[in-house]
DNA sequence: TACAGTTGAGCAAACGTTTGAGCAAACGAT
DNA sequence: ATCGTTTGCTCAAACGTTTGCTCAACTGTA
């Protein structure tokens, strides 16, 4: 807890010169041995900067908060990672903030921004929220940047290759032979949603086959939601030979309901899922994946925010890393009929 | 962004007028319209006192440091849960940061104190840090709080009831009639490991059972770990029954590696892990755990690091709460020899 | 009327940092 | 010897709060 004035103190010369000197000021006109000795002194007093008063001073924390709806998603952690690790070199840290604990409070969220204890905000937007969140951020007037969505042109934004994903899935299970493929999506409300239909559409049309609405849903991406969907198709006059889930942990819950019900996968039923994460290695079969470049997406969200923050650039960008497919147990040819 | 100028030229008043009215100080003789008139002027402009100021002016900031080894641990999203609702009643912020994030640094820990982001640390210790982290916080002199071990006397600490968890869990595959019980733990640099070790070894006894050296492991709590585990007692001369895994991440690893071998679960193999999460209840088949207070250990390390904040009281507390039993259906009797 | 006590409100310092401006000494050139 | 320029360093203000102190005006009492 030294500071400059200890560290002046020590080097027996006046604050301000110890400022210049640490910051490395090119206004810093100062003998070679004051600069040693100043060095040294701080050095030994172990002195850091504090925090509060270099925020009060440039009214900036260079804090960034990180908001996600929910710790469990699969997107979350490697998302995080990127975002972190282009934070570290941007200068930044990291604060993280659950949307639950948001929505409690009501007004954390302003709370955040109007105490001035982050410079800019990243959104996550998941499956529950979309019009009063975006509503709060545009009248906050607060930097921010809106991770998987693209609200183009109001205010930055960062999303993943989300039909291109759905894209791979199919091309992979009719590439297998399947004919009826039942794809389990999220809430129409939702960016991503939207789009990973869009591409499944698509391929489904560029492969010739029929998109029956009786094996679409739109329960979510929640593993329970996961399991609806899956009963849900299977009622379905002509049921499917495969499907595509669009997050992994629904993808879980389908898997798991499978089992249950007592349906083999791959034999009776190919599943694939948008998403990679280590739970898609540790079921039984293990899952094939789409994997999405969360990392980028997130070294991407963060990059946004610092270039909004520094040079007032506002960009909508898609994540440009594409989708890899990971093929495990849980797809194979369809049985003959 | 309005200060308490803004907000006093508006009321016409002075700065320190508002201050004293706004933060309900006693000290305050401020009439009643003029109070009345601080008071609209303020939720006009919406005030908020500007944090980077207040932390410097008192020196702290309110900020605790939640330190985690790993996001995908499954102790992390309940605990974290805990520690925000806490720290929430209290008046605290919640900074997360990852061990890992904090290892590359080298003193990123260092700065979130020295440059006072943040006014004590929250530390779970995970499988692989223990000797070089404890010296560095003790010293750091920092308020810290270790989450799942217990220095006793050193600094605050808060554990789990790790004994009684394996104890529950033994009884539960012993109760079903099974004899020879393997144990997948983590590495006995781990208090939590060595306790739960502990609980596995007393009920083993209790329960007239012996620990057959062959069928423990001290491999880790990663699912990695659970599929070496399991492939290691397979091989012991005479194979378990039933094993418990003393953790879920593990376990699901443990789990799955069995039904690549095609062993089956229950009638072949029981298994029972430590800990609950979402995922275990999606595998398949569902499986048996022993649920711990996550919640409350979150709760009660945010409390111990506030007591010792406001107090300066230190305190090494085994979360009280029972762990809990859920019978799912990886676990059964034996089958008959 | 004078005076102590109370009420209402402002002044100014301090927290630790940065930075424009100022000042004295040394220096080089005429 | 004088004058501008450079070098080396310090002063002081400012960021937004909080809070001890001061001060004026008013109240009630002697």
């Amino acid at each position: 807890m030294a500071t400059l004035s200890d560290v002046a103190l020590l080097a027996g010369v006046s604050i301000s010169a110890v400022s210049r000197v640490l910051s490395d000021a090119p206004s810093a006109r100062v003998g070679a041995d004051t600069r040693a000795r100043i060095r040294a002194a701080a050095v030994e007093l172990d002195y850091r900067p504090n925090f509060a008063a270099r925020a009060l001073k440039f009214s900036r924390t260079n804090v960034i908060a990180l908001v996600v709806p929910d710790l469990t998603n699969a997107i979350f952690t490697d998302m995080m990672r990127g975002v972190e690790e282009e934070a570290i070199e941007r200068g930044y840290m990291v604060l993280l903030a659950r949307a639950e604990g948001m929505r409690a409070g009501g007004d954390s969220i302003k709370r955040l921004i109007g105490e001035g204890r982050v410079d800019g905000v990243l959104v996550q937007v998941g499956d529950n929220v979309s019009a009063e969140d975006l509503a709060a951020l545009l009248a906050g007037k607060v930097p921010a940047v809106i991770i998987n969505s693209a609200q183009k042109g109001h205010i930055g934004s960062v999303a993943l290759p989300d039909s291109a994903a759905a894209e791979i899935a199919v091309q992979h299970l009719a590439g297998l032979g399947h004919r009826r493929i039942a794809f389990l999506n999220g809430s129409p409300r939702n960016y991503t949603a939207v789009h990973r239909l869009a591409g499944f559409e698509a391929s489904m049309k560029r492969a010739g086959l029929r998109v029956d609405p009786a094996l679409l849903t739109t329960l979510g991406y929640q593993p329970r939601q996961g399991r609806e969907g899956l009963r849900h198709v299977l009622e379905a006059p002509s049921p499917p030979s495969a499907i595509v889930v669009a997050n992994v942990n629904a993808a879980i819950g389908a898997l798991s309901e499978a089992r249950a019900l007592g349906i083999r996968v791959p034999e009776d039923l190919s599943i694939v899922a948008i998403h990679d994460s280590w739970t898609a290695e540790n079921t039984w079969p293990p899952l094939t994946t789409v994997r999405m470049p969360l990392y980028e997406l997130g070294r991407q969200a963060m990059a946004a925010i610092s270039d909004r923050l520094s040079a007032g650039t506002v960009k909508d960008v898609i994540v440009s890393e594409p989708p890899v497919l990971i093929v495990r147990e849980s797809t194979g040819a369809p049985r003959a009929r």
